[in-house]
DNA sequence: TTGAAGGGCTTAAAATAGGTGTGAC
DNA sequence: GGTCACACCTATTTTAAGCCCTTCAAA
């Protein structure tokens, strides 16, 4: 007799263990002393898949260390959503990715952060597929779900880097919940700067925790560190997109930083920043406030002046403030690290230190400062023409040539099933 | 043995054989403290490494949190995964969307039976290909598709092979050259069986 | 048909948004035309069809039952792409007017009475539309999820826009940081008037007039 | 070692329909 | 075990922005 294969029916656990004390042979699950017998062991798929949903449940908040609340609330949802009429006749798949989803939901209803990524990478699920089902619980059930808070992401996030005196060199270790504090500052301003809606949020969180590390001790050594060799040292993995956010984030640290008086001749780029970013982050509040003042007035006047020519928001995209700034952008670029590269316009010049920027430049580029990166570097040419659909009423006559020169000849049927003959002979 | 402990996709890594070793090597370098998880027929999750084991098993009894493991420490941990089948398109070079064209002239906008004629191009990216070129040069696709030529499969094949060949000798001295300075360079040719 | 507010633009010669919404007079028009994109529409040919025989005559058709059940046909002008399965219905996809794809129907059928099959041209029906256009400020996605969650979907990990299922015209947006729009679908049952010309495409216009003072709210930090 | 660039996926809608996964009866 | 009623794959279109992956060029 085999094994049974699947949990105890009685409460979900997987410790069955054959019982030889009786002549015949039986299975005893080892958690709840539940006799499993035959006719127990014949329950129908579905029940099973019940039951390993409501185990993927359990072991998801014993391995992520989840209140009782939130596993009860786990199960009573899966019990509901399980045999919800949407999900009855659903692939196996998604059913097993219901049970992930379930966990979410009661994580984000109890306040408890997490990503969707966890889940899914803890029960090997497809993250596509996690997110279908999610969105579809979401919907069938009715159910609200406050978003996850980044902020509250940042704690375990840091805790998940390496960085304690045991386990790398003194001048790279560093304090976990300082690393948090500065991560979560950094966070706040990148987002205040339109460097998180939009994006997944894991990498900005690695991107924001290696600008803090550096920033906590901004000595060469620790500078000369990459994001890369940082996380290879703090032994975590590097999101593909933390190297992008990074420089998002280094580039509105000098951009701030510039408006600080005793920053004034200092050159600032993406690499030096971080013996700054302390001075940045402590009066960022009023270098925003600043910032965004002048970011609005710019707007309004826009505005008014594009009012004219708007419309059918294409042609007019010409209006000065969004195309002006992709082409002074560059320079600011520029002042921030590389040193040849985007010379338009104004600054250029001088190699040495072109970061002083008077107010008069800045207040051509103060648009661009705090727009989302998509708005910043702008598709090329995406929307062009407008219309001429207007000659078109669907009623028209349509002549026999045009439709002509799609169909073929005889001949070139007899040639088109000789050449499929061969096709299929050869493959 | 020390077990792989990466985010990769399994399937990634199960497809580049040849690779294996030397990802092993580094990954085994690198040690990222990533558990390696396997959920177990039953729905338990189970987490390798020694270290890293947790006991999932138990069902009932009160939940005792280990304060030890590192990664699950303040409850969670962020993990980034991104599954995602991968899918990449060789670039067309001017020939080969020469041959592109020619392909329509001869049959038509039957993506699959273009496939065909291209071995190395699924019928995907011929399609991608055409609203590419819909996009970019709507008037060659329209020319080509107006100037029909006679569908001759034997000629359009060599007439590719030809190019394909013509294509790798193009690649082939643009890499010696640029590795002649070098002196001994990598011999590493290219060992591209490329399916 | 003057626009309200003193807009002196005229986006088109037609401007169908206007039309029959006395209800928006103090709150201004957006002054933005979704422009539309894509038009998918369904019509019946009313015979069975042998696709075998359509794929090997017609040169710009494509035909693998093993992956899709259908035939896959294209004509240049309008630029469209059509379905067209055994049992005679067609789908239509790609144009950019109701008008555009009227019109790229009727060549499909055309084509296939060509081709010697007793096509008709029976309930013609404009089944969905892409619109999109653009706010020109950005907006804070996760603020407009906070304040709108039934409505609202928005999980950065996967998709960078946020998803608005709106109720009142049964349409779906996608609003994305950029300011950029993108809105979808079209009520079917609820406008049951003449099949022709059933301006569907006024739900598009009005899912924006409502969407546009909601983002407007999101545009500051 | 880096990035930039380019191509192809993600999301929404909607019809079409065979083949097959899925569970209840 | 067969029927029934779903789900859901293949496919088509189109826009949005981000991300993945590869290739190739400067540091």
């Amino acid at each position: 007799m085999m094994q049974p294969s699947g949990p105890c029916p009685e409460c979900g656990s997987s410790q069955i263990v054959e019982d030889s004390l009786y002549s015949q042979t039986q299975f005893v699950c080892e958690d709840c002393g539940a006799v499993v017998s035959e006719g127990l062991l014949t329950t129908t798929l579905s029940e099973e898949k019940h039951l390993n949903g409501l185990q993927r449940i359990r072991s998801l908040c014993r391995i992520l260390r989840f209140s009782s609340n939130i596993e009860e609330s786990s199960e009573v949802l899966f019990k509901k959503a399980y045999y919800h009429p949407a999900f009855l006749s659903t692939h196996t798949e998604k059913k097993e990715a219901l049970a992930g989803c379930c966990v979410l939901v009661a994580c984000r209803q109890n306040d408890w952060p997490i990503t969707m990524g966890t889940i899914s990478y803890l029960l090997q699920a497809n993250g596509e597929v996690m997110h279908k089902v999610y969105t579809e619980l979401i919907q069938k059930l009715h159910l609200e779900t406050p978003p996850t808070d980044l902020t509250q992401l940042i704690e375990s996030h840091c805790n998940s880097f390496n960085l304690s005196p045991s386990s790398c060199p003194d001048l790279f270790s560093e304090d976990t919940t300082r690393l948090a504090k500065r991560a979560s500052e950094l966070l706040e301003l990148a987002d205040e700067t339109w460097l998180v809606t939009g994006r997944q949020p894991v990498p900005i969180l690695t991107a924001v925790t290696y600008m803090s590390w550096l920033s906590l001790r901004p000595v060469v050594s620790r500078l000369n560190i990459s994001l890369i060799n940082f996380c290879k040292i703090a032994k975590v993995p590097v999101p593909a997109p933390a190297s992008k956010r990074l420089i998002e984030l280094q580039d509105v640290l000098c951009k701030l930083g510039q408006g600080l008086p005793w920053l004034r001749g200092v050159k600032l780029d993406r690499k030096s920043v971080a013996k700054y970013t302390e001075d940045i982050l402590k009066h960022r509040g009023i270098l925003l406030r600043q910032a965004m003042r002048k970011y609005e007035e710019e707007w309004e006047n826009e505005q008014k002046c594009s009012s004219v020519s708007l419309s059918d928001s294409e042609e007019d995209v010409q209006g000065p403030p969004l195309k002006k700034t992709k082409l002074d952008e560059p320079s600011e670029g520029a002042a921030s690290g590389d040193q040849d590269k985007g010379v338009s316009s104004n600054t250029s010049g001088h190699k040495g230190k072109e970061v002083v920027l008077n107010s008069e430049k800045k207040k051509s580029q103060c648009p661009s400062l705090f727009l989302p990166p998509c708005l910043q570097n702008p598709h090329p040419r995406r929307e062009r023409e407008v219309v001429a659909e207007l000659d078109v009423f669907g009623d028209e006559e349509i002549l026999d040539s045009e439709i002509d020169m799609y169909i073929r000849t005889p001949e070139e049927v007899q040639a088109l099933c000789q050449a499929q003959a061969k096709l299929t002979k050869s493959s | 043995e020390p077990e792989k402990v990466t985010l990769e996709s399994p399937e990634k890594a199960a497809e580049d054989d040849e690779e294996e070793l030397d990802n092993e090597e580094n990954v085994q370098e690198d040690q990222l403290l990533v558990p390696r998880v396997k959920v177990a027929e039953d729905g338990s999750i189970i987490i390798d490494e020694e270290s890293l084991t947790v006991e999932v098993q138990r069902t009932k009894g009160p939940n005792v949190v280990e304060e030890k493991d590192p990664i699950f420490e303040r409850g969670s941990m962020t993990t980034y995964s991104s599954f995602r089948k991968s899918s990449y398109t060789k670039p067309w070079s001017n020939k080969e969307t020469d041959m592109f064209f020619l392909a329509i002239s001869m049959v038509g906008t039957d993506f699959s039976m273009i496939g065909q004629l291209f071995p190395h191009r699924a019928r995907t990216e011929i399609k991608n290909k055409f609203k590419k070129e819909e996009r970019a040069n709507s008037w060659r696709i329209d020319k080509a598709f107006r100037e029909k030529k006679p569908f001759d499969i034997e000629f359009f094949s060599q007439l590719l092979e030809k190019v394909r060949a013509e294509d790798e000798k193009m690649m082939n001295s643009k890499i010696k050259s640029s590795k002649i300075k070098p002196a001994k360079g990598k011999p590493k040719a290219k060992k591209n069986s490329s399916k | 048909m003057a626009l309200p507010g003193a807009s002196p633009f005229c986006p088109l010669p037609m401007t169908p948004m206007t039309p029959m919404t006395p209800m928006t007079p103090v709150s201004e028009s957006s002054g933005i035309v979704p422009q539309l994109q894509n038009i998918v529409s369904t019509v019946n040919l009313a015979c069975s069809l042998d696709l075998k025989s359509i794929a090997l005559r017609a040169r710009n058709a494509e035909y693998n039952p093993k992956r899709f059940a259908a035939v896959i046909m294209r004509i240049r002008e309008p630029r469209t792409t059509a379905l067209i399965f055994s049992s005679g219905k067609m789908v239509c996809t790609g144009a950019k007017s109701e008008e555009q794809s009227r019109l790229a129907a009727r060549k499909y059928a055309r084509v296939v009475q060509k081709l010697g099959f007793p096509a008709k041209f029976l309930d013609f029906k404009i089944q969905n539309m892409v619109g999109s256009c653009d706010v020109r400020f950005p907006i804070r996605l996760e603020g407009l999820v906070l304040t709108h969650q039934q409505f609202s979907s928005y999980e950065p990990e996967l998709f960078p826009g946020l998803i608005y299922r709106m109720v009142k015209p049964r349409i779906v947006l996608l609003i994305f940081v950029s300011g950029k729009v993108v809105l979808t679908g079209k009520q079917s049952h609820l406008s049951v008037c003449i099949p022709l010309g059933a301006k569907e495409r006024s739900e598009i216009y009005e899912a924006f007039e409502n969407i546009y003072p909601i983002l407007k709210g999101f545009k500051k930090v």
